[in-house]
Formats: structure tokens, C-alpha cells, sequence
DNA sequence: GTCTATAGCGCGATAGAC
DNA sequence: GTCTATCGCGCTATAGAC
């Protein structure tokens, strides 16, 4: 977490922010004193809160997705790369000393408080995650390791509804062990 | 919505603003304005915002659970008691004008933000339905009607975080059709 | 029980010196 | 690029009249 430049230090500790507490945590005090420069020094890179959140996704959405991509080009099993998706929303959860969920997961319970295209852009980052897992699902169901009643979509949905869910009710209780029986139940269930 | 007295009238209201909106949207001017009184009669009331959370809470989730119990003990074959326990998710997304979220996975999201009773009334609730959820998959599992691999205790965790994920990930998107989508694959993963 | 008035704070944002 | 200083706003909360 700590930075070569300003711009990216505000970045990476306004992102933490938000996935720790909240976009209201995510103010430019809170800012300032993490990074060690005044709240005009904020301003300076990122006028408004809008330019700093509209700079936030624009990193984080392309990044995690090309993560995912990477995923699913591997040469593993379908199983294999469903337990690495699921394993990069764990490693969300526990990475840092405090639990965190991801990004548009907590911004999505804030979305009725952002503007049009915010808003936008989190729910493309959604449709974008169960696009990559219904390639996913059917890649197993097609080599033979998946094998589940219904279709690819609605199950890729259920998936990514599950995992964003499952962040923030882990975080309220067991933790990573809650969110680990989850996932291996999940695996189960796509397996049979 | 229309309440008979003030205090009803006020927790109905920042009820609603939680739901739909976040906890920051429940502000003594928001509520203040929908009810209709200055200030300081909700201070009256209520006279901090952690009293109003905590009478929010006393009042939702004892009545959430209750219903639940009411769908436990109902002669249904437990695959019409899992509908109907979706079904009470569905209702809180497409119930008044705009899409809500349960109380409870609203807080979830800002659960850094609370005092360590409203956090752990939270907590509990999530506890509380995990475990009747598990009763009903047992039931379930016993009649046969249910086969699925995996515990049910598991299978219990994975059904609540999912519902309460889908609550977001569909308030952002396509709304109930999505939300509808997945509870029917949930159905068919439940029965194989 | 409801009101007016006000205190005190944190917030987002800007101007202008260096 | 970073700073000091400051503005105006909305917030939680309280005092005191009616």
C-alpha cells in the first residue's frame, strides 16, 4: 500500500477505505491524514469526490476483470478455475487487517446516492463478472466436470450474487472460515 | 406507510430511507420531512440516532423471524417453504416505489460504522436465519423432497448470502426478473 | 408533545501564497 | 505540487418556550 506517487497513494487508500467502512469513510480528512498531505492536496488530483470515485472504478473494474480473463485462458480444469474466482473474492476478504468486501459490492449498497454514470458503471462491472462466469460454467459443463440441473446464466448469477453476499455476511461473523464452507458447498453443488 | 402515531410514523420512515436509500439517508431533516414534524420532536422520541437504530432493529427483526416460524410450521411440503422464505425477499426488493434492500443487508454493508451492540443485533440476525433455513432444508432432506449433496448447514449459509446479495446485485440491474431467475435455480439445485 | 433557536462539528470545495 | 485559510452546508444534539 504504500506508493510511489500521491495521485496512487490517495488511490489505493481511498479504495481501502471504502471496502473497510464505506464511501462515507471514504472523506478527504480520512484521506489526508493516511497519506500525509493536506485535504487541498487531494483536490489538486481529484476536484471533486466524483472525479476520485469515477478514477476508483475505472482502475478497479478493468484490473479485476483481466484477473478473471487470466482465470479462464489458464489450462486448468473448469473446477479449478471456479475455486480461483471464488478464491480472488477470499482474498478480498482477507487481505489487510480489516475484513473487506469488494469495491462495487459496497458501492452497490450505496448506488441509490451516486450519479447516472456511476451507477453504470457498477452494474456493467456485475453483468461483466456473470458473463465470465457463465463462459466458465459452460466450459465445465462441456469437458464433463460440471454437471448441474437449470442453465449456465442463471447459475453464473446465483454465483456472483452469492460470493458479493457472502462477503458481507462473513465480515459480520465467522469470517474467511464461513466463507470457505460456502464455497466448497457451491463446489459441490456444481459438481454433483 | 400512514401511521396512527408519530413514533410509528418516524420508524416506518427512517425504515425506509435505511432501505432504500443507505443510513446516511436516514437523517433527522429526511425524516423530518416525510413525517411532517420539526427536529426535535424526533429527538424526543429518539433522542440519538443509535436509539433510533437499536428501536429499528428491536422492532424488524423479531417480526422478520417470526414470519419465518410462520412458514416453518405451515403444513407445506418444504420445497413451497423455501418459495415462500425467497418469496419474503422478493417482497422487500418490490415493495413502494423504489427497490429496497433488507434492513439487515443494508447495515451489513456499514456494519464498521456501528457500535458493537447494533453490530452484534445484526450479526445475530444473520445467525438466527441461517438456522432456521437450516431446519427447513432438513425437513426437506427427511421427506425427500430435497437432495442435495453437501450439509445442510452449509447449504443453509450459502441460501442467505445468496438472497441477501441478489437484494443488491439485482437493485442495480434487472431488478425482480433477475432476482426471480436465480431463486429458480436455487429450486432446481435444492430438488436434482 | 411539538415548536424555535442555536451550538458545534465534519464535510466538500475554493482562493491564493509559496 | 503542496500549503494555509476560509466559506457554506448539513448534520447530531440540546435548551427552553408554549
Amino acid at each position: 500500500m504504500k506508493s510511489t506517487n500521491t495521485r496512487t497513494h490517495i488511490l489505493d487508500t481511498a479504495q481501502e477505505l471504502i471496502q473497510t467502512v464505506g464511501l462515507n469513510a471514504m472523506s478527504y480528512a480520512n484521506i489526508s491524514q493516511a497519506v500525509g498531505v493536506r485535504k487541498a492536496s487531494i483536490h489538486y488530483y481529484f476536484p471533486s469526490k466524483d472525479d476520485l470515485l469515477v478514477a476508483l472504478l475505472e482502475r478497479y473494474s478493468p484490473y479485476f476483470l483481466r484477473v478473471v480473463d487470466t482465470i479462464l485462458d489458464a489450462p486448468e480444469s473448469a473446477e479449478v478455475k471456479l475455486r480461483r474466482y471464488c478464491g480472488l473474492f477470499e482474498a478480498t476478504l482477507s487481505s489487510g487487517k480489516q475484513d473487506k468486501v469488494c469495491l462495487c459490492g459496497m458501492l452497490g449498497a450505496e448506488i441509490k446516492t451516486l450519479n447516472t454514470p456511476l451507477s453504470e458503471q457498477i452494474s456493467r462491472f456485475y453483468q461483466q463478472n456473470e458473463i465470465r462466469l457463465t463462459q466458465l460454467l459452460n466450459q465445465g459443463l462441456s469437458a464433463g466436470v460440471f454437471n448441474f440441473p437449470g442453465d449456465a446464466a442463471a447459475m453464473a448469477q446465483l454465483i456472483f450474487s452469492l460470493l458479493e453476499g457472502e462477503l458481507l455476511i462473513a465480515r459480520a461473523g465467522k469470517g474467511v472460515p464461513h466463507f470457505r464452507g460456502v464455497v466448497e458447498q457451491l463446489m459441490q453443488l456444481v459438481k454433483q
